[in-house]
DNA sequence: GTACATAATCGAGCAGGTTT
DNA sequence: AAACCTGCTCGATTATGTAC
């Protein structure tokens, strides 16, 4: 059994991405005539003895379809292989990272990178519900990934420690409360105090919950938000306990006060990454190990 | 009118054989 | 070994036909 005719395949790749013969000759990125490529169409469907796709109005059939599926990462990931080769892609580095991150270490963390490195390309991916670093290094959209290394992840990705952050409470500075073990001794194990925290799926409160498990105990968030900063505001409205990251070098907003969760397990923070990384890569990483060396 | 197919024709590239 | 000739295939083009 041959392989199809590899022309006949890229002309079918943008017949199918353009809908048509006609868009495709018009959109392709070089020069050829409607009958060629009509032609070709006809020859790669009677090489494979299946309709690739109904001419008018243009659909794709389900072979066509799956033969589309297969070809598409490929082609579309060629420009960025070709930059690559180029070396334009040498200077270029591609983070994601949690928005508190993106925002608040990676500008002095990126300043050192960017006196070695003059024509330096940045591209920051936020990570958040629909974006996970898995897929992102998978699909080689991202260098590196600064993120918690709580879930777990395929073998192939590799993992680099950059810091360990306690849990903490925050309270009102006014509360009464004075320790986690004042407001864990209750009937059952069940803690009755309001909590603020983020979403369930995040990994703080993974690690937080999983604790409370070991030790019999059950706390539910009744107000959950989407960043850490939220929490702060949310509890100095007297919404509730928050619970949130004791990040080193940073000091809690006024009128709020620290309950530390003695015994509980920090939330690590690392860098993921897949294969050998780039250079300019590498320099990241590297400059991030020192970087988290200097902050804890 | 538009999108696609077919027909006729041309040129590039290759294999192979022969000549220099 | 390099240069040249020849015939073949493939895919391009333009012109034209056909279906929606």
């Amino acid at each position: 059994m041959q392989p199809p005719n590899l022309h006949h395949i890229e002309l079918f790749y943008y017949v199918a991405k353009y809908g048509g013969i006609t868009p495709a000759v018009r959109k392709m990125p070089y020069g050829i005539q409607q009958p060629a490529v009509s032609g070709q169409m006809l020859q790669l469907e009677r090489e494979l003895g299946v309709k690739l796709f109904n001419r008018r109005p243009f659909a794709l059939t389900p072979a066509g379809n799956e033969l589309y599926t297969f070809l598409s990462p490929f082609f579309s990931k060629l420009p960025l292989i070709a930059e690559q080769l180029r070396g334009e892609e040498s200077t270029h580095l591609r983070l994601a990272a949690e928005r508190t991150v993106l925002a608040n270490h990676l500008p002095t963390l990126l300043d050192q990178i960017k006196k070695d490195c003059t024509n330096l390309r940045l591209t920051m991916n936020e990570l958040g519900a629909s974006s996970n670093p898995e897929t992102l290094l998978a699909n080689q959209d991202i260098d590196i990934a600064i993120t918690s290394l709580h879930s777990s992840r395929p073998s192939s990705i590799k993992t680099l420690e950059l810091l360990s952050i306690p849990l903490v409470l925050i309270v009102p500075e006014k509360s009464n409360i004075k320790n986690f073990a004042s407001i864990s001794k209750v009937p059952e194990g069940k803690i009755m105090e309001p909590m603020i925290s983020l979403s369930s799926e995040h990994s703080i409160n993974k690690v937080f919950q999983r604790e409370l498990d070991k030790r019999d105990l059950v706390w539910t968030p009744i107000v959950e938000v989407t960043s850490l900063d939220l929490i702060s505001n949310y509890v100095d409205r007297g919404y509730g306990i928050g619970l949130t990251l004791d990040v080193p070098g940073t000091s809690l907003p006024k009128g709020l006060r620290k309950i530390n969760l003695r015994g509980f397990p920090p939330l690590k923070i690392g860098m993921l990454f897949q294969g050998k990384l780039k250079p300019i890569a590498e320099k990241f990483a590297l400059a991030a190990v020192a970087y988290a060396k200097k902050i804890k």
